[in-house]
DNA sequence: AGAGATCATGCAACAGAAGTGCATTTAATG
DNA sequence: CATTAAATGCACTTCTGTTGCATGATCTCT
């Protein structure tokens, strides 16, 4: 059994073939990814498998979703220490407008607002829109 | 000329019949709208005319448009002395996930944030999810 | 090991949002 | 009024997300 498969295991998701790829290739990426890229990134991936494998692992806390802004949804594997599913890690994320990445800042929490009473904040969101590292250097 | 007529006209932005009902609309929604809002809120729309609108009203900075974390853009007007083209009005959004609605808190900014330096910043979005005040008090 | 149940995958199809091209209508200008 | 530019309507396309159902794979229990 390896890393992958124990890790998988762990969060009860069964590690299959397709399963422990997608984990591989969402691990080798220092950045959020689209179902897309993944459909891309295999050749014979079907896309409804995509999509619910990226469910199941939202599910049980193994990625979390993004909302960069573009509208098209991202996903990145969640760090260790992340507990999205219990109380939301509310780190912020970067998106660059020029290469069009998405990147998890983990060490960067989203700081504290203060709502008008009336208002009940279960969630918070937020996007710094901006260059990146490798765009900004050249 | 009507107020709305003189808005439009100080926006650089044709007052068409169209152009004054959408903007009417707006103007009686303290929430923001998407597209499809809009679409169904005049049965005799084109949704076309409608897309093109908006964005004509967001090139002008009468509207800004809005990620909410739903996938689908909302608009709402710019408040007098929100200078969205120029340099980011960057106030803050609640989404409420009873109603699905979402509104401007124009009076909450969104705080600064400090970055690795090699990151450039240079819009930011930030979306509190929730309950809001009319699902809250029932 | 074999039978039955459960879960994962593949295939097809659909819904909704966003966007484009082009013809036609409407409005501005001299 | 004639010319020109802008706005609208219509048709069509692309892309993302989503569901239903049949089939294939895996687990469990005897
Ligand atoms: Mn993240
Ligand atoms: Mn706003
Ligand atoms: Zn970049
Ligand atoms: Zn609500």
């Amino acid at each position: 059994m390896t890393e992958v498969e124990k890790t998988l295991d762990n969060k009860s998701v069964r590690p299959t073939a397709m399963r422990i790829l997608i984990y591989k290739f969402m691990a080798s990426k220092n950045t959020a990814v689209a179902l897309t890229d993944i459909e891309n990134a295999f050749e014979k991936a079907e896309r409804t498998t995509l999509y619910r494998t990226l469910k199941t692992f939202e599910e049980k806390g193994i990625v979390h979703q993004i909302d960069d802004g573009t509208n098209i949804s991202k996903f990145a594997l969640c760090q260790p220490g992340c507990n999205c599913e219990i109380d939301q890690d509310l780190h912020l994320h970067f998106h660059c407008s020029h290469c069009d990445k998405t990147v998890c800042l983990t060490e960067h929490k989203i700081p504290h607002i203060n709502l008008p009473a009336v208002y009940i904040a279960e969630d918070a969101n937020l996007v710094i829109k901006g260059i990146c590292d490798s765009c900004s250097d050249h």
